[in-house]
DNA sequence: TAGGAATGCTGAGGTTACCTCAACATGAGG
DNA sequence: CCTCATGTTGAGGTAACCTCAGCATTCCTA
């Protein structure tokens, strides 16, 4: 039984990381899609039609990331790519029907994940982790 | 500027996990480990000799990644792999003289680090996030 | 006590989610 | 118009995992 209650405050974080990554990829599996995917999607959802290099910006991973994630989103049909007429060294990226109906039905999901996993804890345990999250983001 | 301050507790969650590993690759730059490896570094020094599945457990990896954080600090020196007297099928890790050395460094600098990106939290606010993350990992 | 099941490790090969660097097209400013 | 900056992508790399199969050994049971 490993356990090492000792552990600092990293090494616990890690291992919560390691748990919400496993669940969520169970979640994301009848859309056969990873969590940076969905990550994406959701950007994308909330914002619309955007840039890949914003996307990069909203997801902060490099350009070249952004891509790939784009591409892989592409081929499951959820979004295309389209030339920006303001800028023709850019791509403007925008979901597809299809994408828009995986990403509704992913975020509800997702939100049922996220109620079982952060279920075992109060509301005001809840606030608090993130806040201090999200303090821990700035 | 990202910022999707709408987005949810494991968007959050996997942002500063993203940060945190940025910054502890940079910790642990000087011996030219990574966060993996000192994690196994880390086990063995609070819990001496071991088999290579114990260690498994106590990082909760498969086995087969277990082998491949060994092969790395065997690498740097750090450890060695002897039979294990009792049982000719397994194998036990144990820490070189520099490899506790190393090992206790890693340990400063790593508290350091740390308290760099911890210290921005109150004293409370660490206290429930050990806690809340403690409860996460249930 | 032989014989099959379980355990411990590792080779081979795969995946995800990133990264940098360099090339290329295009835009913007002097 | 010439240079520099910006937007995207090909090429190639890394860390940290994974499964599956194979081999050696030990355990269990009939």
């Amino acid at each position: 039984m490993a356990d090492d209650r000792d552990e600092a405050l990293s090494e616990t974080f890690w291992a919560v990381a390691r748990r919400l990554r496993r669940i969520s990829r169970e979640t994301l599996a009848p859309w056969e899609i990873s969590p940076s995917h969905s990550r994406a999607l959701g950007v994308l959802i909330r914002h619309g039609e955007m840039r890949l290099s914003d996307l990069s910006e909203h997801l902060r991973i490099a350009a070249r990331s952004t891509t790939e994630v784009v591409d892989g989103l592409q081929e499951h049909g959820f979004l295309e790519r389209h030339p920006d007429p303001h800028d023709r060294r850019a791509i403007l990226v925008s979901l597809t029907d299809q994408g828009k109906r995986a990403g509704e039905a992913i975020r509800s999901a997702r939100t049922a994940e996220a109620e079982r996993f952060f279920g075992v804890l109060s509301d005001t345990d809840r606030r608090h982790l993130a806040r201090i999250l999200r303090k821990l983001n700035e």
